[in-house]
Parts: structure tokens; sequence; C-alpha cells
RNA sequence: GCCCGGGUGGCGAAAUUGGUAGACGCAAGAGACUUAAAAUCUCUCGACCUUCGGGUCGUGCCGGUUCGAUUCCGGCCCCGGGCACCA
């Protein structure tokens, strides 16, 4: 009787054979290609969801399949442990953030251990312990005494009911998640990084990431959004300090009718204590969120200050604006406003009756009505004084060279990007390295008194929302400067700041430094995987700090990740019920029973509950608010981790979005069946079997073609990651070797496919792969064998299936001698009946043959 | 609002990215085996027409380039991701 497949005891077993092997322990080894493979580490949430599974099978399928190339393969894994759902479970659980943590780590740990990833456990880390971040606040320190650390005031989301400062997560339409207060922008000091001093270099070297894709070079791109414009100061009436602004459309000054000033500018503040009106609507300003998503679609208001300002140029006396959209934080807090050529001053216009000038004019001549919508397009300057007539590119130089001999403006770079603020106001973070001190101010923690550890036995209450603001054990310290009493920075670093080096700290286990020699064999990062969600900031802040980290010394490279391979969503259906309070009950999926029509559309769901409909929400993002999460260790207990694992692989390519349907992870489980069942089968006559000359007839040549082409294809596949078809061909094979018969020669064939799938198959499923390579007699580890290559003599036909179309319409099929000229094709093309009946008594214009493809005939 | 993707059978997808649209799998249907069921195996499976040879249409929509377009170009529609304090 054949052994069953039982991958619970089949997977425990193969794991613990790595295990004691130190199969994935690695070292450097400089005469070895080294090959560093890195998924994003996850936040330990509690449990592992899908979108954790399919990143991480992707990083191993990687990793393993490099290390069948003969590479020195390093794949480490750790914790992202900082954030704010741990104060949320805190708050709701009253048990402290460190103990939530650390269960949570231990839990997914079990189940990563699970799923077979070939991880290096020795380099774990996890971010929230003081042996990790110590380092960053040596780190910012170092910033800090290079100058690229300040400080300066930043907007934040205020709930004056909960007199906190809340993440934009906890705003929801407009309100404070737990107050249900209106939130309010409200201005702080904060911490500061100067990311754009290292914008040129950031946006530059995108051109150099060849193996990134387009997409999020792309993104980044934008992001730094590098514009080439004019700053230039505008004079107050009666007053003497100026309205400095920027502007990329300097050809357009002479058409600027107002100037807009944030709410919170101290302009219009100085403006508004005579004002009261005016302090008012400065007020109603401050309300709503900080995201710009909100502050791009919120409806325009502004209110004139009632203070004028003076053209630099015309000298002719404009109004400034109090303007909701302007923000204070952002550039200068100012814009120049030019109805004409603008959309939104347009809009803003029109609502304040404020004129509306044409300054520039298509290039064609075509006219046009400024007052019915702005003209945005470069042309030529008219009504602009000295500049009329000049095109739009003459007159950006013109301008900026008039303005410059004035001493009122100059030519200048700007950036989209702003500098990186790194304060949030938690508890649960890495603590910031500063002192106040009442006499010397701003002082860092001396390096050598470094952690500052953050306390982790915190006692929580429901009045606890952040336990160290107000700890005085705590914040209370002595300054290193002067030795009188002072107060510790109680903000905690953004949790990017954790997630911007991890990746490099792997390579350095338990230095006693930042990073050591180590880091430089195995850096850069040669493949990089994560969700696409992280196109631009956790990547874009990786690759400043590797730049920081460059400059301090530490590292060679100037690029932390060489390929990068962003995996799509993982989204499910959602659905939901509409509450009284007009609040939303949200459904997972598995509580769901969906009715279909007799084609399979959805036409309703039903709670199997209840049996009553719920609203069907559509595909998202797997999430927590919306309930439709599938918790993937339900099929990892019933189909063990290699069905989850091809399943994941199979069902869509790694970039783009997996729409999740149970369905499909029988089939695949059926696969690996029907696998077993047939090296079983044979496992006695196959392990024995000698290689020996063998002849082979037509169908085992054909055969053994198509078990090639197929091998062909999969490594290609393997090359562009396309691991879905990977499967699809080992799938292709193993029908093929199903075909064979029982010869001697039909063995050999058998025993060859079943060493190429076994092999394509081991990076994927790797349990059932080791397990069968072993029973066949390859081997002990399928992991050190030769990766497969194609027989290029099995892969040789003596004909080639053409297609033959009739003014492109195919109309037949022939076979034609493999490496024949162009003419024998079109000969044989013109023999073919159905061809001829097409062709009738049409005259032929022209033929075009396509070698080994196609002949095609236009004729009319 | 801005930036970036995506849209192909009932479903997930494939097409070596200008050359046979739908490989592989799911679901469904029919049959074989079985007392029966499960499992397994075989066949069918885009729509419409058909004299059963084949024909017409079909890759979100409209238009263009080409002998030939899922693929390239222009314009739209819908869905998803990001927008700096979720990670």
């Amino acid at each position: 009787m054949q052994n069953q497949y039982n991958p619970a005891v089949l997977e425990a077993e193969v794991q613990s054979s790595w295990v004691n092997n130190r199969t994935f322990e690695v070292s450097e080894d400089p005469n070895k290609e080294k090959f560093y493979c890195l998924s994003m580490f996850p936040y330990p949430s509690g449990k592992l969801h899908m979108g954790h599974v399919r990143n991480y099978t992707i990083g191993d399928v990687i990793a393993r399949y490099q290390r069948m190339l003969g590479k020195n393969v390093l794949q480490p894994m750790g914790w992202d442990a900082f954030g704010l759902p741990a104060e949320n479970a805190a708050l709701k659980n009253r048990v402290a953030p460190a103990g939530w943590t650390y269960e949570n780590i231990e839990y997914m740990k079990k189940q990563l251990k699970r799923l077979g990833f070939g991880y290096d456990w020795r380099r774990e880390l996890a971010t929230c312990q003081p042996e990790y971040y110590q380092w960053e606040q040596w780190l910012f320190i170092e910033l800090f005494k290079k100058g690229l650390v300040y400080r300066k005031n930043a907007v934040v989301n205020w709930d004056p009911v909960d007199q906190t400062v809340l993440a934009n997560e906890q705003v929801v339409d407009g309100r404070g998640w737990r107050s249900g207060a209106l939130v309010e922008r409200r201005e702080i000091p904060q911490w500061f990084i100067k990311i754009t001093d290292y914008a040129d270099e950031l946006l530059d070297e995108i051109d150099q990431l060849e193996g990134w894709p387009e997409q999020v070079r792309t993104m980044q791109r934008n992001w730094i959004g590098r514009s080439f414009g004019v700053q230039m100061d505008f004079g107050i009436e009666g007053q003497t300090e100026v309205l400095t602004i920027y502007t990329t459309r300097p050809d357009t000054l002479m058409g600027v009718t107002y100037v807009a000033v944030a709410a919170e500018h101290p302009l219009a503040l100085r403006a508004a204590e005579q004002n009261p009106e005016l302090a008012d609507f400065i007020e109603a300003c401050r309300q709503g969120g900080t995201t710009e998503a909100e502050l791009e679609t919120i409806e325009k208001k502004g209110m004139p200050l009632g203070i004028n300002a003076v053209h630099p140029v015309s000298g002719e006396i404009i109004p400034v604006y109090a303007a909701n959209f302007v923000l204070m934080g952002y550039g200068t807090g100012a814009v120049m406003a030019v109805p004409g050529h603008d959309e939104r001053d347009h809009a803003f216009a029109i609502k304040y009756n404020i004129p509306i000038k044409q300054v520039i004019r298509p290039k064609d001549g075509s006219s046009l009505d400024i007052q019915a919508g702005a003209y945005v397009e470069k042309g030529i300057l008219q009504d602009s004084g000295p500049f009329s007539e000049l095109s739009s590119e003459e007159a950006f130089d013109a301008i900026a060279d008039w303005l410059q001999e004035r001493g009122k403006g100059a030519k200048s770079k700007n950036y989209r990007l702003r500098d990186w603020g790194v304060s949030r106001q938690r508890y649960w973070g890495t603590p910031i390295p500063m002192i106040h001190c009442a006499q010397c101010g701003i002082v860092p923690v001396p390096q050598e008194e470094l952690p500052v550890r953050l306390p982790e036995d915190i006692v929580y209450d429901e009045s606890t929302i952040n336990p160290i603001k107000n700890n005085s054990e705590f914040s209370a310290c002595r300054c290193p400067k002067c030795g009188g009493e002072a107060e510790r920075e109680t903000d905690t670093f953004d949790t990017f700041m954790e997630s911007s080096w991890y990746y490099a700290r792997y390579t350095s286990p338990g230095a006693d430094a930042m990073l050591d020699e180590r880091a430089n064999y195995w850096l850069p990062v040669d493949q990089y995987v994560g969700g696409i969600e992280h196109a631009v900031l956790h990547l874009l802040y990786a690759r400043f700090y590797h730049k920081l980290l460059r400059d301090a010394g530490l590292v060679k490279s100037d690029e932390p990740f060489t390929h990068l391979l962003t995996q799509g969503m993982v989204v499910a259906d959602t659905y939901y019920r509409e509450k009284a309070d007009g609040n939303r009950d949200w459904f997972n999926p598995t509580e769901i029973d969906l009715v279909c029509d007799e084609k399979g559309r959805p036409l309703t769901a039903k709670l199997k509950a209840d049996s009553e409909p719920v609203v069907i929400g559509g595909n998202e993002k797997m999430s927590k608010s919306k309930n439709n999460g599938i918790d993937p260790q339900a099929l990892i207990d019933r189909y063990g981790a290699d069905t989850v694992r091809l399943y994941t692989m199979f069902t869509s390519p790694p970039d783009q979005s997996l729409e999740w349907r149970d369905d499909g992870v029988e089939g695949a489980y059926r696969f690996l069946k029907r696998l077993w069942a047939l090296v079983e089968s044979q496992q006695t006559t196959l392990s024995t079997l000698l290689p020996g000359e063998v002849a082979y007839g037509e169908s085992q040549k054909e055969s053994r073609r198509e078990l090639h082409e197929l091998l062909k294809k999969a490594l290609y596949d393997y090359q562009r990651h396309r691991f879905n078809n990977v499967v699809s061909a080992c799938m292709g094979m193993t029908n093929i070797l199903y075909k064979l018969g029982g010869s001697k020669a039909d063995m050999v064939i058998l025993k060859e496919g079943l060493s190429l799938v076994l092999r394509l198959l081991a990076p994927i499923s790797p349990h059932v792969a080791h397990h069968l390579w072993r029973e066949l007699g390859f081997g002990d580890e399928i992991l050190e064998s030769d990766w497969p290559e194609p027989d290029e003599d099995a892969l040789k036909q003596e004909s080639l299936a053409y297609v033959v179309q009739v003014n492109g319409k195919v109309r037949a099929t022939i076979q034609v001698p493999a490496g024949a000229e162009k003419s024998v094709a079109e000969q044989l093309a013109l023999e073919n009946e159905n061809v001829l009946r097409f062709i009738g008594d049409l005259t032929i214009r022209k033929v075009i043959v396509v070698p080994n493809k196609l002949v095609n005939i236009v004729a009319n």
C-alpha cells in the first residue's frame, strides 16, 4: 500500500530536518555570490493575514530559487513592533503594549515557521527592543550635530474633547474616532529631518533603479516633484515687510489679481485683531483634518484681510485674502493668484468677484473667453507691460531677470517633497533622545547615555492616552550641559524611522555599533518584496536613510534595494448593514451565503446567521475595519503549507491584486495529491531505474518535446517572477506524465519529467518536493541539486504549425518543415483548400510570412 | 482634487508585449468506476449561426495607425492603491 499524502506530518518532519541541518543559517562567504532576499517585515498585529502569506511566500520562492541557482542566500525576518494598534489594544483591553506586542510576535512567529519559510532566525529583531532603537537614537543625534535635524511648527489633527493629537486614521468623517468631536487643525513644535537636502540625489538616482517597477519610479519622481520656478516678494501697502511667494508660472505674473495667505499667517492673525468677522473666519478655517486629499477637496473659502499687496512689477495694489486651502506649514504660507490661468484661482475669483485678467493667449491665435474658464496652457503674453508678446518660455527668463536685477526675486528650484516630520505624540515608539533645558535650550542626550529607554511596565486604565506625557519619572532629568533640572522630550519617533534601516541591521546581528563590516558583504538588498501601498513613503524614507547611513560611514552603497517586487493587494468582498446611527456593521465573507443566478453572477448576499440580506460593498483590500480578512490559519490546518503556498502563487501574478476565493485552494491541493500519487505508484520502479540508452518512439519524442517546452517556459517565468505561470507549467508537465505508458522508455521519461517538475516546484511547495525527491533517490537535499536546463535535442521539431490568414483572418493551419524558406511556407499556404476557397477570384496583392508563425495573404 | 495602476469566458487567469484570444486551474454539465456516497478517471464548456465542412461576432466604451491590435496612439467610463500621523 502506498503512502498517503499527509501534509501535517510531512511538513513537520521536513521542517525539523531544516532546523537540525541549520539549512537556512548563513554567513558571509566571499567565495560565493551573495543574494540578499528580503520581504517587508510585518507589524505584529496578532496573527498573519493573507497579505503576509502572499508577501512571504513570494519572498521565500525567490530566496529558494536563488539558492538553487547556487548563491549564498540571506533571508531574515523581524518585527515592525512599534505602532498605533498596540496602543489601541492597550486602551481596549487594559494591557501594556509591550506584553501585547511580544505575545503577538510569538504567535506569528509560530505561524511563519509552520509555513516553512527559510529564514535565518538568528538574525531576528524587533524594533521595540532598546538594543535596536538605541542606534536610531544615536544616528538622530549624529544628524542633529550635522545640522540635518531641526524643530519647527507643523500641523496636526487635534481632538478638542480628548485633548489629544489624532492620527489621520483616527479621524473618521472629520470627527475624532473616540470622542466624535469635530477635529481641528493645530500647530505644534515638532522635529524634522532634512530629507529635502537629499531631494536631488533621491530624484536623480531613480534613473539607476532599473530593477524597480516603472510605476514605483514614476510615483517617487512625482512625489519629490522638483520644479523650476521663481521666488519673489510682494510688498505690503504701508508696511516694510514683504510676502514671499513661489511660482512655476512667472509668465502669468502680470495676471495676478490677488494674493492668498494661510489663515494662520501672521499677517492674517494681526488683521484679525481689529476684525471680529475675520477672527471668526480664521477660527472656522481650523476645522477639518490635515490630509492632502481633504485639503484639495474642501470648499475653497476666503476672506479679504483689508490689507493690500503691491505687485512687484506694476506696483498695482491688489487685495490679500486669507484662504482655507493655503497652509502655513507648506511653502511660505502665501500664494499669488492668477485667475485667468489657474483653475483653482479662477473658481475662487468668480466666487468672490475678483477681477480675472487674460495675460496669455494661445500660440495658434485662437480666441477664448477668460471669464468662462482659465487658460492654463503656455502661450504668448499680452497686456503684460514690458513682457507682452514674449512666449511663456521667454517670459520666464525675462521676468526672473527683471526681478533679480531689482532685488525682488530670483529663479528658484522647489520640491513638492517636504522635510520629514518625525515627532509623534504617542507612547509606543522610540523616545526622541533630546532634552529641554530652561537655561541651555535643546540639548541632545549624550550618546554614551543611550538608549533612552521607553518605560514598558505601564498600567493602563480608561484615562490613559499617553502614559509618558505627564510622567515625571520618565521626563525629569538633568541637563547634560549645565547640570540643572531639565525635561526629556516625551514625543516618540514616527515608526517609519525603525522601518527605514532594519534591512541593514539584519546583516550585523549583535554588533556593538549601528552596523559593522558585515553590512558591506550583504548590502544592498538584491531583492526586496512588499506591498504596492509602500511605493512612496516607506521606500523613499528607506532610500533616504541609506544615504544617511552612507554619509555616516556605515555602508558603502548608495541605494538599499537593487530589485523591487511590489506585490498586489489581497482583496476580498465586503458586506455590511447600515445601523440606525448611520455607522456600518461589517460582516466577514465567511459569514455570508451568496445567492447566484444560473451564470454564477452574485444576485444577493445573505448573512448565514439570520438569512437576511446584507449590502455587497465590493472588493477591497483585506482589512480589520472592513472585516473582510480571511484567516489563513484555517487553510493551513486543513490543507498544509504547501497547498496554501501553491495556491497563492498560482492564482495571480505577484504584482497584481489577488481576489480571494476559497474554491481554488481545493484545486491546488488536488494537484499536489496527484503528483504525490504518481510518484508513490511508481516509486519502487523509478528509484531503482538505471539511466541507460533507450530508443524513443514518435509519441515519446513528442512527450519529451512538450515537457522541455514547458520547462523552458517555466525557467523564463522564474526569471521574470511570474510564478503563476510556473505552476501552470508544472501542472501541464504532470498531465503529460500521467498520459505516458508503462514501457522502459516511458519510465525513463517519467523519471526525467518528475525530476524537472520537482525542482521547479521546490521553491513553491518545498516540503512535498523535498520528500518526493528523496523517495525517487535523486539525492538528500533538493535545495542543493542542480537547477534544470532544457534539452535542446528534445526541443527539435521536424515541422512547425503555421497559421494561414487571408486578409487577417485565420483560415487554416499548415505544417511547414522546420527551417524552410519563406517561399516554401507561402507555397504550402496557397495549396490549402480552405485558403483557396477564400481567395477565390481575388487578386493576391501581398503575402506576409512571419517565420515559424504565420502566413497572411492580402488579396482584393 | 492630485499622482500611479487595472478592466480578457460563470470565476482566477494565459497569450515568450504587433502575429491562432482563452493555456493552466476553479465552478458547472455529461459519462465511467461503485450497492451507494466520497475520492478518482474521461469528455464538454465565450456568444450566435451552421448544410457539421465551417461561418460571423467577441479582450470596458468610442475613434485612429497597421496586411494584422488584448498589445501602439487619442478621447471617455468604471474599479483599485497612495496622498506625508495606519502600517
